[in-house]
DNA sequence: AACTGAGTTTTGGTTCGACCAAACTAGGGC
DNA sequence: GCCCTAGTTTGGTCGAACCAAAACTCAGTT
């Protein structure tokens, strides 16, 4: 019977964590008000009776936690947790693992896979404003073609329509950490409107696909467009990748 | 313009910043090894010329970042980060969003959504080896119907399998992750050999469909599978919830 | 009355020095 | 060679103090 990871059966608890147990709980039941700044460091020394040292731990638990956000010299402010919390916990982390391409791609791929499962939820519960909003997009897409930067922000704008047909609040959190941390992978490719044409007729394809209920034919054409996007961005990298991993065994 | 999150202009920097970036450069080159302790505190107020208070807030955040594991009165150890620190670095996050029974059932979806993907990916490109493991499975899960327990772990292992068919570290932490998080709420739903035969028939169905690579066949059972299990789960809450999501609108 | 700006108070960031208890180490007795 | 004890190291906590930036106060200007 393997635990997983709750093995912590504490030795010698901190003096912190109990502060940090006990304001966590107001912030969840809310008497810690969202947006609204922590009591100052002295204020909670002294209700809690412990030194500033250990209320400055507990802050920084709390901030690292994301129940507070906290800028250098300001006063920390509380924040009740949600999806993007968890991306920006995360975000060191990630960022850490993606100075090594294989994470990189690693990451990609699951975008890929992500998106697979988004179109074709799409096309078969999509609603009709979830297709005109696909549409709108679409057009903002194509006239952006000769603009590249505009074409790019478009072409964002364009996939996370269906992060938003997903129709859980996992999935746009998870659209914006891929943007932030793959992004960057990106911004460095050369511009070219040719290139913008193309996935612009990749993007109708999928439309099309999700027009026609069909599936198959959607995720069919989001796999092929990605995947050379993958290529265009032609992260170099000593790991031979192929995308479609049909035939890669073990 | 949006940028996300990148809007850090460091008014003014802390001092434990510089350490952080300096034992996180440190770590990641493999100059301060994995597994193995950091240097004590006062030897690095010594070398980096800064006061106690700021080692200890540098480790502490190297701690949350995933860096380096620190049990409280133990030197801290290093360690290289993968998709598992990740993990642990979100779970408190997770876990207080889970006291929200819609967040809950956030999660669950997710993992519907993932396995689905899987199972597809499964049904087209298993291997033998896949499905031979499979199959093992299977049986295990067979034999466990009458032991509760052993099922509820065999069940847990069958899915598994499809994360590691994934093919992409980030599947096997998120399985860990949906185990550790989705765990208690499976745990405290009653037993019963009756259910444990009806949900080995669903594996079995999910198993067969693999077997004759039918994609949406496989897909379909799983998630008649998982749909049902969240009815056993029986999580009383107030939000009206249908895992077929394809009416709701908006 | 609203706005501005200088002066004061508050507060977060950091240092220093000290103390304790637990972990580590070394030495001595069996 | 093993175990127990004494001494040392080290992480956890405290408290007092200082600095600079933020927040606040309030008189003075428009």
């Amino acid at each position: 019977m393997n635990k997983l990871d709750d093995a912590r059966q504490d030795p010698q608890p901190r003096a912190a964590d109990g502060v940090v147990a006990e304001l966590e709980s107001r912030i969840l039941s809310g008497l810690l008000v969202d947006k609204q700044p922590l009591p100052s460091e002295r204020e909670l020394m002294e209700e809690f009776d412990i030194s500033r040292t250990v209320v400055r731990e507990a802050i920084a638990t709390l901030s690292n936690r994301g129940l507070v956000e906290s800028k250098p010299r300001f006063r920390p402010v509380v924040r009740k947790p949600d999806f993007d919390t968890i991306i920006n916990a995360t975000d060191t982390i990630i960022r850490n693992m993606l100075a090594d391409p294989a994470g990189v791609l690693s990451l990609y791929e699951s975008r890929i896979f992500i998106e697979r499962g988004l179109v074709r939820q799409a096309a078969t519960t999509a609603t009709k404003e979830d297709i005109s909003l696909l549409k709108q997009a679409l057009e903002a897409n194509k006239d952006a073609i000769d603009d590249s930067l505009e074409f790019f922000r478009t072409d964002l704008e364009f996939h996370r329509i269906f992060y938003d047909i997903g129709r859980n609040p996992i999935f746009p959190a998870i659209h914006k950490a891929y943007g932030s941390w793959l992004w960057p992978y990106w911004e460095r490719m050369k511009r070219a409107p040719s290139r913008n044409e193309r996935n612009y007729h990749a993007h109708k394809a999928i439309y099309d696909a999700i027009l026609e209920r069909d599936p198959d034919a959607a995720e069919q054409a989001l796999a092929s467009h990605l995947a050379r996007a993958w290529e265009d961005v032609g992260l170099t990298m000593e790991v031979s990748v192929s995308l479609d991993r049909g035939a890669s065994d073990d």
